[in-house]
DNA sequence: CATCTTATATCTTATACAAGACTTGTCGAA
DNA sequence: TTCGACAAGTCTTGTATAAGATATAAGATG
């Protein structure tokens, strides 16, 4: 180690040096600095530039790895992770057919409107009161047959125009990051089950009193930072939700 | 690296040194070489034993810890991990009430049979025409309430005297380990709503009509080999079935 | 009770080579 | 000259090793 200010010398730090320059790292994407799909410096060239050794900041970028945040590829380099519609798909649509593979629903129809967040929604969002968010409302469907109904909310802050996007885009996390540069890194989805009311019953076109899987669903940034709420009603005549348990 | 054939050296070595030694290290706990709970060699002893660096067994571990089949404490020394009923709960039991705490329901009644495999059942739990099973049909509570009603069907051959077991223990995988030295490592679970029929409705004393979250759970051991087959019915008045996404 | 010793995991640095991917250079044929 | 094939070079991550410093826990000692 040699050019370092002796902070993390003298003090006995309070966080081991590779989750240092692991947080400095995060920081790089979070800001912008390093953008998404963007190749950043080689181990030699940051270990030299933090100024600490290629094994502490090979051990921050395993982990990163690890988190999604980055893509390293032997002989190429190191990349931002960047959100594709089908890396979407992957990592937080948990749904699959009878087969096992998972289903790619299209969008039937949308709206988006700009409103005052109710408390529930500002509960979730960590708003404060009287904040705008945007809220979407649209029926997805799969194999001819509309799948599930969702209702969206958004801070209106965080993704100006989107009400006025003139077509919403089917995955919403590249475009997130695309349009917005905000990088959606994990969330976490309530399941419980419901039967179709009349409103259910006609968007998803099954029966009242068929059963319908309800999915809530919050998705943080990072900092765990809430950037969207989510309520999901499914027909589940020819899906499953899935989960591994690890 | 030291004393070691040769096999490794002058063949390109099919998978890294690293990825051996963690395949070796399993195996001695798959086996019963290392028991749940066992403290195992340190670091250096390992290396010398196996004839790797300290850095290369350590890397293994690493993999090993990550996927809970060790226990680190610093200071200590390296266990396998042991499940406990509690335990259990975090890893494998998604169930949490309206403040998001976990669930543990206790059994309100239950009967084991020995039958001869049903073919979906067969299939599920990969056994030949004929295999036996010992199923089990359980009703579980939570709150003075019925919560859920669970199908277990596991393999005779694996279980011997499961089924005549006095009592069913509530969390079954610490059972499996300590008495059928079969440790689960993972699964799956499949979810879908459905309505109660009279059934369920007797089961968990709710309408008919009522909505019900369902379901289906594979376990398995090391290798993915399948060791437990479970159906439940959920009365999800006062739950969640929470998932974070990765 | 406080302190020392020991054993362990954890962290940090350093070096070397292997393997993958891209660039450049060379050579020969058309 | 132009094009293509092939080899060599170079940059990157991946793997393996070694050695030292630090943090934590438990027991022994005073």
């Amino acid at each position: 180690m040699a050019g370092q200010d002796d902070a993390t010398t003298t003090v006995p730090a309070l966080l081991p040096l590779y989750a240092q320059v692991k947080a400095r790292l995060v920081a790089r994407i979070q800001t912008g600095d390093w953008k998404p799909g963007q190749l950043i410096p080689n181990e030699f060239a940051l270990a030299d530039e933090l100024g600490v050794s290629q094994g502490t900041v090979r051990k921050a970028l395993g982990e990163m790895t690890a988190e999604q945040l980055l893509v390293r590829r032997q002989g190429r380099g190191t990349f931002v992770q960047q959100h594709t519609p089908e890396s979407m798909l992957f990592r937080f649509f948990n749904f699959h057919d009878a087969v096992g593979e998972p289903i790619s629903p299209e969008t039937l129809w949308a709206k988006a409107r700009v409103c005052v967040a109710k408390p529930a929604e500002r509960s979730r969002l960590r708003l404060a009161a009287g904040a705008q968010v945007v809220r979407i409302s649209r029926v997805r469907g799969h194999g001819g047959r509309p799948f599930d109904h969702e209702t969206i909310v958004v801070p209106h802050d965080l993704f100006p125009g989107l009400a006025e996007t003139p077509e919403i885009p089917n995955t919403l996390y590249d475009h997130f990051q695309q349009v917005y540069a905000v990088t959606v890194t994990g969330g976490e989805e309530k399941l419980d089950a419901v039967v179709a009311g009349e409103r259910e019953a006609g968007w998803l076109d099954v029966a009242a009193g068929s059963p319908l899987l309800r999915v809530e669903r919050t998705m943080f940034s990072f900092d765990e930072k809430p950037v969207e709420w989510r309520l999901s009603v499914c027909a589940v005549a020819n899906a499953r939700y899935a989960v591994r348990l690890g």
